[in-house]
DNA sequence: GTAAATTAGATGTATGTACATATATTTGCA
DNA sequence: TGCAAATATATGTACATACATCTAATTTAC
């Protein structure tokens, strides 16, 4: 669908200025899409995203900076995504023995076969939605990198 | 910034799953990027949006619904965000007279006034940053709606 | 002409975001 | 060595999201 359809507006100030309303309106469409595959395995798209990175280094243990520092919406509260999994058995949390300030995080068996699951169903959902060309695809990554270039 | 310097990660399934996440983390960078402009107008990211559609159609009243389907954040609650707005003095809320189901929400002096300021800065802010030719931009419109062809 | 269905908006709840502050632990340096 | 600064995480608060439910008003359908 096209930006001017979606927000019913077709003033933009220029093509710099719709293309920072279109990342932001493809960025919720694609959680959207994202979190409904998931909502049958009773996880939120963040949620999902903790339980990714945790996998990323199973059966390593790590702590929660650590995810913080890998999660992509830098400002989420971590601690916080984890009291959700942890009350649902995903994961495990155990205060660090070699520094008693970290806690540190790992899957759990249920974690894993949940994770597994879902991952399957969102790979499935992206690769059926997202029809575009690798070619195009790496041009849209090096563009969204060049916005971000001067990034602090 | 590279995706995989900002997530901490460079296992992608290809190019397409790649774009996706960047899509997300530019997003929640724009955010960001704006949300720290506002913030010294005690603005928020959405009600500077849900203003911004009001100016759109000043000095004429416009009812929750229309707000709702012009928004980017289309899952947002709009009376609460309005709730907000009304409390700062910065929009004033009505029955609607034609339809008293309806509610009517025009701009105050004071919201016209706070927009104007923050509307400045946050074009400033963008100008600055999101430094691409219109040519790069009107290419990344093209992919991001090339992506979401089959919206429902 | 009235009952049922639809619509607009408000409100409730769980979760997440953004940011400030509190607590415990570790580190670094005088 | 001892104490201030830094670090890791937890917790508190205001606002937003996602979604369900409720109420009032309007439309429709018979």
């Amino acid at each position: 669908m096209k930006l001017e359809q979606a927000i019913k507006s077709s003033k933009f100030r220029n093509e710099v200025h719709k293309a920072g309303l279109n990342i932001l309106y493809t960025a919720w469409w694609i959680k959207t899409l994202m979190s409904k595959e998931l909502k049958e395995y009773g996880l939120t798209h963040e949620q999902y995203n903790v339980l990714r990175i945790l996998k990323g280094r199973h059966p390593e243990q790590i702590c929660v900076k650590e995810i913080a520092c890998r999660i992509i919406e830098k400002s989420s509260n971590v601690p916080r995504i984890i009291d959700r999994l942890e009350t649902k058995k995903l994961v495990k949390r155990t205060s660090s023995a070699a520094d008693k300030r970290e806690t540190v995080i790992v899957l759990t068996a249920a974690g894993i076969n949940i994770l597994d699951h879902s991952t399957h169903r969102v790979n499935n959902i992206m690769d059926a939605t997202f029809l575009i060309e690798e070619k195009k695809a790496k041009a849209l990554n090096d563009i969204l990198e060049e916005i971000r270039k001067y990034e602090k």
